[in-house]
RNA sequence: UGGGCAUUAGCCAAGCGGUAAGGCACAGGACUUUGACUCCUGCAUUCACUGGUUCAAAUCCAGUAUGCCCAG
């Protein structure tokens, strides 16, 4: 009796290559498009119809079962609310990781288990191996693709169930798997923005959810330089939307902070400005993935973005507070809300929330004002 | 209402008689399952205006307008 693996197509090549190489292997493979999010982009588009044909598409063509499974609901209460409130709260969330954390591998494995699934599978760029007893994630074979990132914070139970059957090509390899099989998907662009909800103008998709409160534009030196569009629409480290140009010395500017509570942005001018690097930030909600936390300090690798390069890092706690730093190597643009994920060589460890950073500069302590 | 200086794209700015650098901003694209960053491309048939000199003017001359400075 083969085992049966729920895959999650979404209607992109890489889950539908997935469902070809499971067949390959053996599986019974079932697979089940999520629905999560229920609202045409601005051009009217609702990509998600267009993507749950091609997925049925795939299906029919590989011969497996196709079922579309709807978490609507726990999208909006366990990512979106999330998400709202970060933005609320001047931080910068990173939705795909708690989409991950919640929805995929939590609402979407509790549904297959009860479907008496052996085993889940997913489209992602990463690796599960075992390893004394472990369930360890690792990157992908794809540096460039590489989305162990967004998988930085589930847990033992998930990845024990966990199949990646694409983690170990390369994307022009799961290309050529695609049109080997002559699947639909096959030549379709890689899919970007937020998880189900797809490209938007960020700031007007925002906008339709919170309010965008204008307000005054400072350097971090105290001058005041313009007005900001709501605090909402700017990330740390940001250089596009800021408007300013010809003061100064001329070089761009970046933003570098914000003070929720005078409702001011912080500019500074010049990528390489002290106030734009820390050297040390404090994160929350750690998650370790052995579910063990490992022995402190600990010396390891670490990214604060997605696709963000590794650099080393020391991690220690304090008072039930993580605390990563990484004075060899000051970060540009560290933004509190972002995850910040570990590794040990290809290994990813887990990851926290980052709460608060460390300038390179303690002069720009006011910067944490948010 | 005497003198001096300035006026180049949204902003800063090069140019000093030979047919409009560059930067910032902005726009479009690439990259990207967050949001950024980054990268690529585009962006003054025209130099405050009007005349004149010259084969040729943003560049020289005159006048006008506006701004700044020094005297009154």
């Amino acid at each position: 009796m083969s085992k049966r693996v729920i895959l999650g197509l979404s209607g992109g090549v890489d889950s539908s290559v997935a469902a070809v190489l499971l067949k390959e292997q053996g599986y019974e493979v079932i697979g089940l498009f999520m629905k999560n999010w229920d609202e045409a982009d601005e051009n009217g588009v609702c990509t998600a119809e267009e993507d749950a044909r091609d997925a049925g598409r795939v299906a029919d063509r590989l011969g497996i079962p196709f079922y579309t499974v709807n978490f609507e609901k726990e999208y909006w209460d366990r990512v979106f609310q999330y998400f709202l409130g970060e933005y609320k709260n001047g931080r910068t969330p990173n939705p795909d990781v708690m989409c991950n954390q919640e929805i995929k591998f939590n609402a979407f494995l509790e549904y297959a288990l009860k479907l008496d699934s052996d085993y889940i599978a997913m489209g992602h760029y990463a690796q599960v191996e075992e390893r004394n007893g472990k369930y360890c994630l690792l990157r992908g074979a794809d540096a460039a693709k590489d989305q162990s990132y967004f998988l930085s914070r589930i847990g033992q139970k998930a990845l024990s169930r966990a199949i990646f059957p694409i983690g170990h090509l390369k994307k022009q390899e799961v290309r050529e798997i695609a049109r080997r099989y002559e699947l639909e998907t096959a030549g379709k662009k890689d899919s970007t923005g937020v998880c189900f909800i797809g490209e938007r103008n960020f700031n007007r998709f925002l906008d339709q959810f919170l309010r965008a409160e204008p307000g005054e534009m400072k350097t971090v030196e105290g001058v005041t330089v313009g007005r900001h569009t709501g605090l909402i629409h700017y990330t740390l480290g940001q250089r596009k939307g800021i408007g300013l140009g010809g003061i100064g010395n001329g070089r761009p500017w970046f933003v570098a902070g914000k003070d929720l509570a005078r409702n001011v942005l912080y500019v500074a001018q010049g990528e390489d400005h002290p106030a734009l690097y820390s050297k040390e930030l404090t994160g929350t909600d750690m998650v370790w993935i052995s579910e063990e936390e490992p022995e402190l300090p600990l010396q390891c690798t670490a990214k604060f973005r997605y696709r963000q390069q590794d650099i080393p890092v020391i991690v220690t706690k304090e008072a039930g507070k993580y605390r990563i730093s990484y004075p060899t190597v000051p970060v540009r643009g560290v933004t509190p809300g972002q995850a910040a994920v570990l590794y040990q060589a290809e290994v990813c460890l887990g990851s926290c929330l980052i709460e608060a950073t460390v300038g390179v500069d303690e002069s720009y302590v006011f910067l944490q004002g948010r």
